[in-house]
DNA sequence: CTGAAAGCGCTAACAC
DNA sequence: GTGTTAGCGCTTTCAG
C-alpha cells in the first residue's frame, strides 16, 4: 500500500500488471507518498496541488520535484468523493454521428478540457427512455454539471434532474417551453419560419419540406411545422412534409426527391432537414436533369463542410454548433466557479443564419 | 446574445441547490439510508446492486422498495473509489468531427454502456503532445482501458501507459508498430496499395494522391505512402502526392483537384485520403466538365454515408468505423470481466474493403 | 503557512 | 445469506 510504483525502473510492459491489479490493489503512487518524499503532510501537498501560490515556495519546490520523480498521477475518483462532487461534465446527444452535434461537443470537450473538466458522453438515440437511463447513470458520477439535448425530456427525467441540484444545460433548443435550468440553443420553428419567407420572396408558391426521421428528431419536426405554419401565414398553399423513416443521409435526400417528384409535378422549391439530404436531392436533381435552382430551389439546414462547395452550392440556414458549444462551456464553467449565471443569462440565443449561395 | 427567449418563470429548480450544494455536502441519499429502510446493512444492499440473486428474495424485495421511495442514485465515484478502479473508459481521438471516429465512438458508447461502462471522451487534435496530457487526465480516473487512435504516440505517454496496468486499445491503425497492450484496426499501407492496385488494373499509369493535413494525420500519409510504393513496385511512374494543408473537407478536395490538374494535365486517376477530399473533386470535376470516370477516375476512403449516392456514386474503401468501435468494445468487456485475451487475440485486424462503385 | 483528523459513500474480505 | 470491519486516496476544517 505504500510501496513506490517506479521501482521498476523503466517500462514494464503491464504483462503481469493487469493480473495483480485484479487481484489486489495496486500500490500505487498516492499523495502520501509525494508528501514523504517531499518532508511536508498530505495536505500540503494537496493545497498545492489546487493552489500553489498558497504553500511556500521552498516546500513547493520539493513538492513539485516529489511529484516529477516519482511519477505521481492525482486519483480525481478519491478527489471527487473527498469534494462531493467530480469534474465530470455529462453531455447527452441523440447520436454523435450526426455532425451538428459532432461539431458541439467538439469545441464544448475542448473548451472543458481547459478548465479540467472531463466529458463524458452518452446517446439517446432520440429515445426519451433511453435518455432516462442515460441521465440516471450521468447522476450517479455527481456531475460538475449535465448537458441534454433538447427540451424533451420524460417526466421522470426532469424531476430526476431537478432534484438533484446539479447545473443542468439543455443545448440545440430554445423556445418550445422552458428549461430545466439553463439552455443554449436557437428556435426550430423559427427556422423553418426563415427557409418559408425566403422561398416566398422569390415568389414560389409550390414548396415541400423533405425531413427524415421526423418522427423522433422532434428539433426537425419543428422546423418543418415552422415551416408550414409561415407558408401558410403568408398566404401560401400549404406545403407538403415528407418524412423519411432513415436517418438523415443523402439516400434519403434522393429517394424523398424522387416522392415529392411524383406527387407535386408542379414543386418548385423544397426545404430539408439536413444539409446531407439536401445534397442527396441536389444529386438526384442532376441525375433527372432536373436544373436547380432553376427548375427547383433547394434549401439545406446546417451548413455542413460540402455545403459552400456542392453543384451548385448549396443555400441553407447555419446553426452554429460550434457556437451553442462555446456557450454552453461558458455557462457551465460560471457555475463550477460558483458564480451560477443570473435568470435571464441562463437562456442563450445563438440565433440562426440564412446562408445565401446558389441553390435557392 | 442572451435574449431571453423565455423568461423561466416555471420550473425554479435548484436555484437555491447549487449554491447549498457548494458550501456544504448535499445531503444526499446514500446506501445507508436505503439499508435502514429496508432493515439490513449497507453491505447487503451493495451485494444486492451487484448480484440480486445472491441476497434473499425477501430481502431484496425490501431493498428495492426503499430504493424506489427514496429514489436512491448509487455513487459510481465512490464506488470506483472503493473497487480501486472506476467504471470509466476513456477514449481519445483526434477530432470526433471526424465522421470516421464519431461512427467508432458511436458504436463503442452503446456497446459499453450495456455493460455499465461510461465513455470520456478526449481530443488530441492530431497532437501528440495534447494526447499525452490527455492520457495524463485519463489514467487520473483510473479507468476501466483507455482507447487511443493510432499507434503512434509521445514516448511519455507510452511510458505514462505501460507502467499504469491498465488495459489499453489502439484503434484504427496496424502494422506500423506494435502496439502497447491492444489494438483494433487494419494497416493503412494495405489500403494506399489497394487503390494503386486498382487503378494499375484498369490501365491507369498517371496516378495521384489527394490528402488533407498530411503532416499531421499520420495514418492517412501511410496510406498515401502505400499508394505510391506499390504503384511503384508495379512498375508505374511515382504518383504525386498532393497535401492540403486545411482539415479533410469537400473544399480541399476542389482546391487539390485544381492545383494536381494544373501540374499533371495527363492526369488519370486520383486516390483521396478521405471521401470528403473526393467528393469535393467530384464537385469540381462537374464544373471543369471533367468526365468521371471517363476523364479521370476518382476513388475515396471511408465510404461515408452520401459516397454510394453522388455523381457518380463514389469508388472507395471501407474501413469499417462500427466494426473497428464492436470489436473494441469486445476486449475491454473482457478485460474488465477478468479475461484478458491471450496473446494473438489481443490484436484484431478488421481489414478494408474495395467498395466499387463507378467512379473508378 | 502547515499538519492532524475526520470523513466522502462505497466495496470487499471475513466472520457469523 | 448477512453484518462487521476496514479502508480506497483525497479534501477540508480547524488548530497551531
Amino acid at each position: 500500500m505504500n510501496g513506490s510504483a517506479i521501482k521498476s525502473d523503466f517500462i514494464e510492459p503491464s504483462s503481469e500488471g493487469h493480473v495483480r491489479r485484479q487481484r489486489r490493489k495496486m500500490q500505487r503512487v498516492t499523495m502520501m507518498d509525494v508528501a514523504k518524499r517531499a518532508g511536508v503532510s498530505s495536505s500540503t501537498v494537496s493545497l498545492y496541488l489546487r493552489r500553489p501560490e498558497a504553500v511556500s515556495p521552498m516546500a513547493g519546490q520539493e513538492i513539485a520535484q516529489a511529484i516529477e520523480a516519482l511519477g505521481y498521477v492525482p486519483n480525481l475518483v478519491a478527489g471527487g468523493l473527498a469534494a462531493a462532487g467530480s469534474r465530470v461534465v455529462s453531455v447527452i446527444v441523440p447520436s454523435i454521428r450526426n455532425a451538428f452535434f459532432a461539431e458541439t461537443v467538439a469545441t464544448l470537450q475542448t473548451e472543458l478540457a481547459a478548465e479540467g473538466l472531463q466529458v463524458m458522453l452518452g446517446h439517446s438515440e432520440y429515445s426519451e427512455e433511453d435518455e432516462e437511463a442515460l441521465i440516471r447513470t450521468a447522476l450517479a458520477w455527481a456531475p460538475a454539471a449535465i448537458v441534454l439535448t433538447g427540451l424533451r425530456h420524460s417526466k421522470a427525467a426532469r424531476h430526476l434532474l431537478a432534484s438533484a441540484s446539479v447545473p443542468v444545460v439543455e443545448m440545440w433548443e430554445l423556445g418550445a417551453q422552458a428549461p430545466i435550468d439553463m439552455a443554449v440553443g436557437f428556435c426550430h420553428t423559427a427556422v423553418g419560419a426563415t427557409a418559408a419567407r425566403h422561398f416566398a420572396q422569390q415568389g414560389f408558391t409550390q414548396l415541400a419540406f423533405l425531413g427524415a426521421r421526423l418522427l423522433q428528431d422532434s428539433r426537425a419536426a419543428t422546423r418543418a411545422e415552422g415551416f408550414a405554419v409561415e407558408a401558410l401565414r403568408l398566404g401560401l398553399p400549404e406545403p407538403q412534409i415528407l418524412n423519411h423513416p432513415a436517418p438523415a443521409t443523402a439516400e434519403a435526400g434522393a429517394q424523398l426527391l424522387g416522392r415529392v417528384q411524383a406527387s407535386l409535378p408542379k414543386l418548385q422549391a423544397v426545404a430539408c432537414s439536413n444539409d446531407l439530404v439536401a445534397l442527396g436531392v441536389l444529386f438526384e436533381c442532376q441525375r433527372r436533369g432536373i436544373a436547380v435552382p432553376g427548375d427547383l430551389a433547394v434549401m439545406g439546414f446546417g451548413d455542413l463542410s460540402f455545403s459552400s462547395t456542392s453543384n451548385p452550392p448549396l443555400t441553407t440556414i447555419r446553426p452554429s454548433g460550434d457556437l451553442i458549444g462555446r456557450e454552453v462551456a461558458r455557462l457551465i464553467k460560471a457555475c463550477t466557479k460558483g458564480n451560477r449565471p443570473p435568470g435571464a443569462d441562463r437562456i442563450v440565443d445563438t440565433g440562426h443564419l440564412l446562408v445565401e449561395r446558389k441553390s435557392a
